[in-house]
RNA sequence: GGCGCUAUGGUGCAACGGUUAGCACGCGGCCCUUUCAAGGCCGAAAUACGGGUUCGAUUCCCGUUAGCGCUACCA
């Protein structure tokens, strides 16, 4: 009862799929709500639903929170090990008459399509009356004994009222007020025993001491009868925060559909925690302002409830992508070098040395590779050549720069001159090179851009001279001699080009 | 079908009764240039529609339309 105290949030996934885009969100407002407030973020697995549920995907669910960043500070609670107090509530319910035995027959759920189906029947009558008060709920005692006797399963319903409204707060929402009389009699435990969403997420909440529960807008609609049960149990409901969903570019929930939807995809692909986490933060919130690149820190220190759209908002990757080149290109370096290093572990090309000795160079290099990259995958993609001796010469490089038959002759001249160089920097190589051009009669640019492709096997590729000081002399002068006869052979060579 | 929510360029957000409706992504162009990025500059592009309220509506109200959500012994 006491509003002063810290806020505690929870984040509250059922394992029956990945950590997908949405849920990565919601966990994030819940994370970035309680750091600004100083408060506590729980996590708690909504496991009770045994048909669906799989065991198996939970590891993947915390690996994603935590390579989103997203830390709890009490849990994982598992709501299948709290079945006792699920059960024990309803029964409490049941004896204080907010609810009621039912031995209706389970109607499984026949999905959308099934549901239209039945329509167009003109039987708009029936339809509208279907099944908002439970018919069980008012049986007589004897009535009631008779159906156990029968042996037939019973289920808890929640007897809601007929008349009157159900009012509750929502931060983004505003005051809601929702007529009790369009809340059907909701089942709290199933007649195998097991309690429903709405009993056990009410029941584990007010156990917790949840403050503030933030989640997906589709919980909008069923908060009222959570609301209820809250009463009905004696307890003061928290504040709601539903916050807006997220689509796919066709404007429809996301799904499998829509490509990469789990956030471990996302890691795969080389996208930085920070870039997704600004990216998402931004996704149905925004500071108040234009501020786009809003790092962690700031993120906490500026979220607020009220910040927080009500209008569902599109995944845009091509967004997600720039977030990502803008934290790949302007953290200071040393930030951005373990996940360099995961990726070339990852692709097998990592050098130890390269975490001590070399830690210099190293920092270096991806420093110079950093301004042209849009995913970590790059450093081991387009960028291997800095990394590992073992290379590729792209075509599209060699139709483009290793045209001129002139250049054999002059790349070996060019290996030799630098071979020949005392000093290895940028301005020596960069005047051996003019030089060789002006005493060959050709461009600079055409030795310099046949000598990247010799040297990196890309077209696509830093500064030339600055490549060069980072590979240093004797990889460079091995690679240009390595690469002559390739030099001015086009790939599809002996094929008559038309 | 019922109930509810939402509605600013293609996308994400600003403007919370008075702005030439702003920013970013993406797109097009130019500059820079040693490839390609980055960066700089310029450009095309929006208040869903119709009524009100008001001196004045993107903003407040109503209706329409559209999208989404809920309407399960799923969560």
């Amino acid at each position: 009862m006491n509003s002063s105290q810290k806020p505690r949030v929870r984040f509250a996934p059922s394992p029956t799929g990945y950590l997908h885009v949405g849920g990565a969100r919601t966990a994030l407002f819940n994370w970035l709500f309680a750091r600004h407030e100083g408060g506590a973020m729980l996590l708690r697995i909504e496991d009770t639903d045994v048909e669906r549920n799989r065991p198996e995907l939970v590891d993947g669910i915390l690996a994603g929170l935590k390579w989103l960043g997203v830390e709890w500070d009490e849990g994982p609670f598992f709501q299948s090990q709290r079945l006792a107090l699920h059960t024990a509530a309803a029964e409490r319910l049941l004896a204080g008459g907010a609810g009621f035995s039912c031995y209706c027959k389970p109607a499984a759920y026949a999905g959308a399509d099934a549901a239209e189906e039945q329509e167009g029947e003109g039987d708009d009558e029936v339809k509208l009356q279907k099944n908002i008060a439970c018919l069980c709920r008012d049986l007589s005692e004897a009535e009631r004994a008779a159906k156990e006797k029968e042996g037939i399963p019973r289920a808890i319903r929640f007897r809601v009222p007929r008349d009157g409204v159900t009012t509750f707060e929502d931060a983004v929402f505003g005051p809601r007020e929702v007529q009790n009389a369009e809340i059907e009699d909701f089942v709290l435990l199933r007649s195998s025993g097991l309690p429903t969403y709405q009993l056990s997420v009410v029941v584990d909440d007010i156990d917790m001491r949840i403050s503030h529960i933030i989640r997906g807008a589709d919980h909008l609609s069923n908060t009222p009868k959570q609301v209820l049960i809250y009463r009905a149990l004696g307890a003061e409901p928290p504040i709601f925060a539903h916050v807006p969903l997220i689509l796919g570019s066709d404007r429809t929930r996301l799904s499998k559909r829509h490509g990469a939807t789990s956030v471990g995809s996302y890691a795969d692909e080389g996208f930085l925690p920070e870039a997704f986490r600004n990216f998402l933060a931004l996704l149905g919130w925004s500071p108040g302002d234009d501020s786009e690149y809003v790092r962690t820190a700031e993120l906490i220190e500026r979220f607020s409830l009220a910040g927080v759209s009500r209008t569902n908002a599109v995944f845009d990757r091509p967004k997600l992508e720039w977030f990502n080149t803008q934290y790949l290109q302007k953290p200071p370096v040393e930030e951005l070098l373990p996940y360099v290093e995961a990726e070339l572990r990852r692709a097998g090309i990592w050098q130890d040395r390269w975490a001590s000795s070399d830690r210099a160079w190293f920092a270096h290099a991806v420093d110079l590779i950093r301004p042209r990259t849009r995913l970590v995958t790059d450093f081991s993609g387009w960028a291997r050549a800095f990394f590992a001796d073992d290379f590729e010469y792209e075509a599209a490089a060699r139709e483009k720069f290793w045209k001129d038959e002139r250049l054999p002759g002059m790349l070996a001249k060019l290996a030799d001159a630098l071979d020949a160089l005392p000093d290895w920097n940028h301005d020596a190589c960069d005047a051996a090179l003019r030089g060789l051009a002006t005493a060959e009669g050709v461009k600079a640019g055409l030795l310099i851009n046949a000598t990247r492709v010799a040297i990196v096997g890309r077209a696509v590729a830093p500064p030339l001279f600055a490549t060069m000081v980072v590979l240093g002399k004797d990889r460079v002068v091995a690679r240009l001699g390595r690469a002559l006869p390739f030099v001015a052979v086009q790939p599809s060579a002996g094929q008559s080009a038309t």
